[in-house]
RNA sequence: GGCUCGGUAGCUCAGCGGUAGAGCGGGGGACUCAUAAGCCCUAGGUCGUAGGUUCAAAUCCUACCCGAGUCACCA
């Protein structure tokens, strides 16, 4: 029994139109559950970030309120998990009153502990941008990105004691290097600890959409608290903090992936807000890179924003998170081009999967009368990927663990080359000519349980067409069943058994053209 | 400007002290069960530049060049 197993994604922040960036980490995150609920209980969180300025701006230029713009785009949201085939197990929406309520109560008992206090913050602020800034970095005394005239305000508002966590941050940092990865960003947020951290406001007085500050507190104090404050608590109020079974079962997160540009955020505030309400950091946090197009990062101010729905309908839903997960190392940058989409598509998918399971379905039509045959003596092509040293499923589940997804599906391509190369090798065309049914039969038999395997450890990355394989196979059961039971002995489990019917259909992943398509 | 991470075959990258590797693309070959797919053979690249340490350096150190990121209470 593992322990469980919990994942997030940010909760995104809807200004607007989800795009490619947003199915990518929530198939990320729909990889390590469906991977991990083959192990033991597994939960996956994502949602999204309602409250803000921006939020509040973006409805007032649809002449919406704010609470009606949002209620039209998390369908869009939804719909779009759904069409990459993400099953999370819980959505989060910060507007919703489970995190209302629980935010205000936590940040009632930060007030009562001590780590909440009324101050005043002032700076130079930019009307126009709506932003604060630095006496230092002001550009001749006018704001430096738009050049106007900046005001000295001044307000008082309710700040979270950041300073006081500040040493503690630093031991958990040295105590546990791997706890926020790639490298790099935890070598960042290294360096902004050793600079020190200043105490966060968290609440903001001219605004009205937000979560408004619990209390007694008419006059000083008034107003709503700071979106990001509100927002990262949605990992534990969604699990029912402070007592919901769920919280007592998921709590701490094993990995919570998030965008590099808002490490920050999880890196040090977060674990500082838990710590402030007696409850443990998140096991990892994992900042990814991003998906540019061409080196460029994709924006829709650049013109060069994708519609994510359109490009799962053009090259199909698991092609895409194939795609997503096998072409760069997760955690670095990658350049995504649809001729990217298209050569994986058609190379590793269909000439490489779709074609092996395609031939050797068709060689038991013809060879064997469409029925699975029986095994033969245990071959060294079977053995090789079950034996326990080096055991495929074994090393494919732990690489998928340590977020390793491009390296699994490497793993898992070693399986696809052997069978492929086991009929080449093999030539079952020529068996069947020279009447030798035994080698004939034990050589089909391994490519059928090697294809059902392969089923199994791809059902994660391609739940769908993985089905679909299964599905042709003839193979019994539910192939989202236990992973390693499934894969302790070379087809004992009985879900193929030897005069099973094969069921051969239309091509696994068809080829695109993207020419003359 | 400070800091961080990179600069290895056409492309994407692995290697991180001991005679330069993979995948893709490109070139050649044998076959036919198959989505003109698969299989086999083939790449000879000053490992960013210049020094240094070492018996030995892509692999450690220094300087420099180039690229990216970060140093902001937009999320």
């Amino acid at each position: 029994m593992t322990r469980p197993y919990y994942v997030t994604t940010p909760i995104y922040y809807i200004s607007g139109n989800p795009h490619i960036g947003h199915a990518y980490t929530t198939v990320v995150a729909d990889v390590l559950a469906r991977s991990a609920r083959t192990r033991g209980p597994a939960f996956m969180l994502t949602g999204t970030d309602e409250h803000g300025q921006k939020v509040a701006n973006a409805a007032a230029e649809h002449g919406k309120t704010p609470q009606e713009w949002t209620d039209e785009l998390v369908p869009r949201w939804q719909a779009l998990f759904a069409a990459y085939h993400v099953e999370y197990d819980d959505f989060i929406r910060t507007t919703q009153a489970r995190h209302e309520t629980a935010v205000q109560a936590i940040f009632e008992r930060m007030r009562q502990n001590g780590d909440v206090y009324l101050g005043t913050y002032e700076g130079w602020y930019c009307v126009s941008d709506e932003t604060f800034w630095l006496e230092s970095k002001l550009a001749e005394g006018r704001c430096p990105t738009c050049g106007r005239e900046v005001q000295w305000i001044s307000e008082e508002d309710w700040f979270f004691r950041l300073s006081k966590y500040r040493d503690r941050l630093l031991a958990h940092y040295r105590a546990n290097p791997q706890w926020v990865r790639p490298r790099s960003v935890y070598n960042e947020m290294m360096a902004i600890l050793e600079e020190g951290l200043e105490d966060l406001s968290i609440s903001r007085t001219n605004l009205e959409w937000g979560i408004p500050i619990p209390g007694p507190s008419a006059g000083s104090g008034r107003g709503v608290i700071y979106v990001w404050f509100d927002a990262l608590l949605n990992y534990v109020t969604a699990l029912g903090w402070p007592d919901g079974e769920r919280f007592r079962t998921f709590w701490p997160a094993s990995v919570q992936l998030i965008g590099k540009e808002i490490a920050r955020f999880h890196t040090l505030i977060w674990p500082s807000l838990l710590w402030s309400i007696g409850e443990a950091a998140p096991e990892l946090v994992f900042a990814h890179g991003w998906i540019t197009v061409e080196g460029q990062k994709i924006g829709k101010s650049l013109g060069n924003a994708v519609d994510p729905f359109a490009l799962a309908e053009r090259f199909g839903a698991d092609s895409m998170r194939y795609f997503l997960l096998r072409e760069a190392p997760f955690g670095s940058d990658f350049s995504y081009s649809e001729e990217k989409i298209a050569q994986r598509h058609n190379n590793d998918l269909g000439n490489d999967l779709g074609n092996l399971l395609r031939r050797t379905l068709t060689m038991v039509q013809k060879y064997h009368s469409g029925i699975v045959p029986e095994p033969g003596e245990r071959t060294s092509l079977s053995m090789r990927f079950a034996d326990p040293s080096t055991h495929l499923g074994e090393r494919v589940a732990g690489l998928v663990t340590q977020l390793q997804f491009r390296e699994a599906l490497e793993a898992i391509w070693e399986l696809v080359t052997a069978l492929n190369r086991a009929i080449d090798e093999r030539k079952p065309w020529n068996l069947h000519k020279e009447g030798r049914q035994h080698e004939l039969a034990a050589l089909l038999y391994d490519l059928c349980q090697g294809l059902r395997w392969l089923a199994i450890l791809l059902h994660p990355f391609m739940p769908e067409r993985a089905a679909e394989m299964w599905r042709q196979l003839g193979a019994r059961g539910r192939i989202e069943g236990d992973w390693r039971q499934s894969l302790a002995a070379w087809g004992d489990d009985g879900s193929l058994p030897p005069g099973t019917a094969v069921v051969p259909g239309d091509a696994l992943f068809p080829r695109i053209d993207l020419v003359s398509a």
